[in-house]
DNA sequence: GTTTTGGATATTGAATTCATAATTCACTTT
DNA sequence: AAAGTGAATTATGAATTCAATATCCAAAAC
């Protein structure tokens, strides 16, 4: 049998709990499910591509059965598609997906806006403003990956002030499938550009609490990011 | 062995099907998983009840395999609660979750109304009429189900009209979570005359294709529904 | 009488096994 | 040589098996 565990999963995480807690187990379902989530929206695994569960178990150190119920999770979350009988691939974005996410993830993005006017604090702010110019940093340094980064956590702090479970894992559902073709994005200086001054239009958004400006922000924000995609998603057909 | 294959799910479907055309193969995981999602919404299966998957197996007469899949991906839309080395049980709704569900799921409505607006046939709202008086019919004979039924079908209508398979899916897997404490609800008269009342003034936005007119009415449509199944929610909590 | 502890029982998590459908590839036929 | 056919191989769908955890119940300690 050729089963090497050397990249097995570890389970228990013991060392840096504060002492006595629930000790936190996790199933290998709910591992792997994790880590192919990550895998497929990092762009380590490519669109398109077919997806041996035999590979996978070989990479993981695990058996069929918990993989494939993580496999299962994720077809229904539209990261990967399923052919009974067929086996498994990264579902691959097509441009009408995009056209139909657009408008779902403007309508959320808008939310978000509103209620996080009405629940960030003042620290909240600060903290923001403070990746802000992190942010603007690694424009000026045509750094974009790390621009990326940063413009990432933004996103997700704004998220979070919304103060609502619900608003956030519609969202991410929904993100997770375009970024999924964003890691190959390569933004124009122009698109760019644009790009930061509405960041600048947010923060001064937020800082009044003027809910109804950053929903408009965010969507025409969220207009351009899409674009972005849509350019690179046309690139990759090219290919 | 104790399995009786009684009421085994069935396969092929063979029959009526026009001839020959790709044959539809469903697998036991993809079956189970209406199933079970059907039988939770339609509350046959009651919020916070243990799911012993042995039952449920014996139920079905399927092994626990293809039943665990269907479960971690209900349980990754929220309709059951997965507990490591504990099983299953039936999600409940608590009032938080409604509260949080309500605002995005207003924003889905308005978004649904709009689209809908813009992409609505006239037959489409011919068939919504039909149904509108088929339900005004229900509302004077009192007879909740049946009205809850087809105020349910007029729904599915306008979000189809919207043409957005996106929009479509985030706003069912909501909708499922609410849905299944729906199903205890007994509206109040006078809430069910104004619910009545709404549903004309969006028959008249949807003849007007008056998209603005139309999310304003669904949003404060949607607010009514949700008192409803708040009063549920609230009274179930009184057993 | 109440609480605690130990073990029997049952249930779940994951690996393995078995069955079936899809793919591959050598071979036949033209 | 090209196309089609059919057996061998491989991958998937589902059942079964094994191991670990939780639950239940009775006996012991206080």
């Amino acid at each position: 049998m050729t089963n090497d565990a050397t990249s097995s999963l570890t389970r228990p995480q013991t060392g840096n709990a504060p002492a006595s807690e629930p000790i936190p187990r996790r199933t290998l379902h709910d591992e792997l499910l994790q880590r192919l989530r990550q895998m497929i929206v990092n762009g380590e695994l490519n669109p398109g591509q077919k997806v041996p569960e035999k590979d996978l178990c070989a990479r993981f150190g695990v058996s069929r059965t918990p993989l494939r119920e993580a496999l299962k999770v994720l077809a229904n979350d539209g990261l990967v598609t399923l052919t009974p009988n067929r086996g498994a691939m990264v579902a691959d974005l097509t441009l009408g997906d995009l056209e139909e996410a657009f408008p779902v993830m403007g309508a959320l993005e808008a939310l978000s806006g509103e209620m996080a006017c009405a629940n960030i604090t003042d620290e909240e702010v600060a903290e923001i403003k403070r990746l802000h110019k992190a942010m603007v940093a690694h424009y000026e340094a045509r750094e974009l990956q790390s621009y990326f980064h940063v413009n990432q956590e933004i996103h997700q702090l704004i998220l979070a002030a919304a103060r609502n479970q619900t608003l956030t894992s519609a969202y991410r559902g929904l993100e997770g499938r375009i970024r999924e073709a964003r890691y190959l994005a390569n933004m124009s200086t122009s698109r760019w550009t644009r790009a930061v001054e509405e960041h600048e239009q947010m923060i001064s958004a937020l800082e009044a609490r003027d809910g109804a400006a950053l929903a408009a922000i965010l969507k025409s924000h969220l207009a351009n990011k899409f674009e972005t995609v849509k350019e690179a998603l046309l690139s990759r057909v090219a290919d």
